[in-house]
DNA sequence: CACTCTCGCGCAATCGGCTTGCGCGAATTT
DNA sequence: AAATTCGCGCAAGCCGATTGCGCGAGAGTG
């Protein structure tokens, strides 16, 4: 990977709708040789897929909400349960086990708090769950699925 | 916005790159009032924008860590300046303003625990701040970039 | 030092899918 | 019941993605 391949990767993080010929032009390259390196990038994996990306308030999911998860049944076959409940709610974006205080990190996109608590319910009657704290985003301030390209080898 | 809407948001939200005419027939729909309608939804704002998502790993930003700020700093000069700092840092992918105890809440993405701490440093650098507590995510579960459609009206 | 081999770029032609104009039918209104 | 509007599907046109090929730079070797 070299600096035109990470230049085509900024370009289509940033919009993977923009013509060939317009990325080829901003990374330097003429359109053959940057089409080619795009269906590398994408047989190695580097490029999984190509996704469109919604407005969350015309979606009437303006409201997030990060959720702390603590269990005290720590066995595989409750974690493999709570995780196949989790991931089939479609309010949840985002699913993390962390190291620390909380064993889960959940956010969730909402459109009110009222919604919120029908998914709160519907977590809690999945599995028995030890402690669960809920933290509201009064503001979405920075919101990227852009990687940083400067790690890449 | 009716059920061919949803349906064509679904589909684009899981893969863009998908021809017209694949979408079309998996909404239901002939492939020009399905580009219609994709165009609609694009004019209104519905549809942001198009991005290529990357794999982390291959990325070399496999670590995951959950920054919770405090600040006893409560102006509007302050927060206006960590945010300058905070949004330009490529390494943090989200940040929040919350409600509750943490002020703030980023999201950053490295290659190891080091690369960490050299964010951390510049984090802490720009402006004095109160408490800073990480919280490293050990698995990820769920990413999704798609909303859920039932809301929208 | 020269020769050769390899790799990746750019050009140009081709191909496929996006884009658009138009006629038709269904649903709603008067 | 007639008229109007709205959105669908069909088919043609067009633009950009895709590919084959020749060339030149750089690395390796006699």
């Amino acid at each position: 990977m070299d600096a035109f391949d990470r230049k085509i990767l900024l370009c289509l993080q940033e919009n993977a709708a923009e013509p060939l010929e317009a990325i080829a032009a901003r990374v330097g390259l003429s359109a053959s040789p940057c089409w080619r390196r795009i269906q590398k990038l994408e047989a190695q994996g580097v490029i999984q897929r190509r996704v469109a990306l919604l407005d969350p308030d015309r979606m009437r999911v303006g409201v997030t909400v990060f959720v702390s998860v603590r269990t005290n049944r720590h066995t595989a076959d409750w974690a493999e349960r709570f995780c196949a409940a989790v991931v089939t709610i479609p309010e949840v974006v985002e699913f993390y086990r962390m190291s620390g205080e909380t064993d889960y990190l959940l956010r969730i996109v909402v459109p009110d708090i009222a919604a919120y608590d029908r998914v709160y319910k519907r977590l809690i009657q999945s599995v028995d769950l030890y402690d669960v704290s809920s933290a509201f985003a009064m503001e979405r301030i920075k919101y990227t699925t852009a990687l940083p390209v400067t790690y890449a080898e």
